[in-house]
DNA sequence: CCCTGATTCGC
DNA sequence: GCGAATCAGG
């Protein structure tokens, strides 16, 4: 594989949104995240940061997701500079509740409300039989931002296979974020698609 | 261990 | 120019 101008355009595009390497290269296809990055840098568009910016030493960051207007037709639009904003916040969230068995509940359908709806008021998180945590919920939508939007060949076993949007659109995906130990779904995921049976009890607050 | 990006260097 | 190997870090 070469770089062609279509793929270099693609790299580009998929970098200055904030994508990985790795992402970037399966995207792509025929080419190693190493591939990747060489090239990135050949471009000389390594630097997420602005040049002459001094780096802050710590930020990994990634770029808030459009998430909005996905575009059916993305006009190719080089995105200038990257607003790096917000750090991940990373919450506590150890419930190790040991004995106690767990009540799991499927994703058969995502709790995306995003989807198409052109006119529609995004729909807040579907109440469901059981009620979630607020907290989590609201840790489940944020962290849609930061999903990896993996493809259903993309899944590994550490990937959160939790499916966000409309599988009938193009709006779709799954988490790809790193799973918690054993589960099939990243921290967020895992609080809402398991809720331990004395979550009603316990949870009070 | 999993993952990041950064650099090097033979090709 | 390319990218595997390697490095450095989270």
């Amino acid at each position: 594989m070469s770089w062609t101008d279509e793929r270099v355009e693609l790299l580009k595009k998929m970098w200055s949104e904030g994508q990985s390497a790795s992402q970037i290269a399966k995207e792509l296809g025929g080419v190693t995240r190493n591939a990747v990055i060489g090239k990135v840098h050949r471009l000389g568009l390594s630097n997420r940061t602005a040049p002459g910016a001094a780096e802050p030493a710590a930020a990994p960051a990634e770029e808030p997701a459009p998430q909005a207007a996905p575009a059916a037709a993305p006009a190719s639009r080089a995105r200038p500079a990257p607003a790096r904003p917000a750090p991940a916040p990373e919450p506590e969230t150890s419930r190790a509740e040991p004995e106690e068995s767990e009540a799991e509940e499927a994703p058969a359908m995502s709790p995306a409300r995003k989807a198409i709806i052109p006119a529609g008021q995004p729909l807040p998180p579907q109440p469901s039989a059981n009620e979630i945590s607020p907290e989590a919920l609201a840790k489940v939508s944020e962290v849609e931002k930061k999903s990896k939007r993996l493809g259903l060949m993309e899944l590994t076993e550490r990937t959160c296979k939790w499916p966000v949007g409309d599988p009938a659109t193009e709006d779709f995906w799954f988490c790809g974020l790193p799973v918690q130990q054993g589960k099939p779904y990243c921290e967020a995921h895992v609080g809402v698609a398991f809720q331990p049976m004395s979550s009603r009890r316990d949870r009070k607050r």
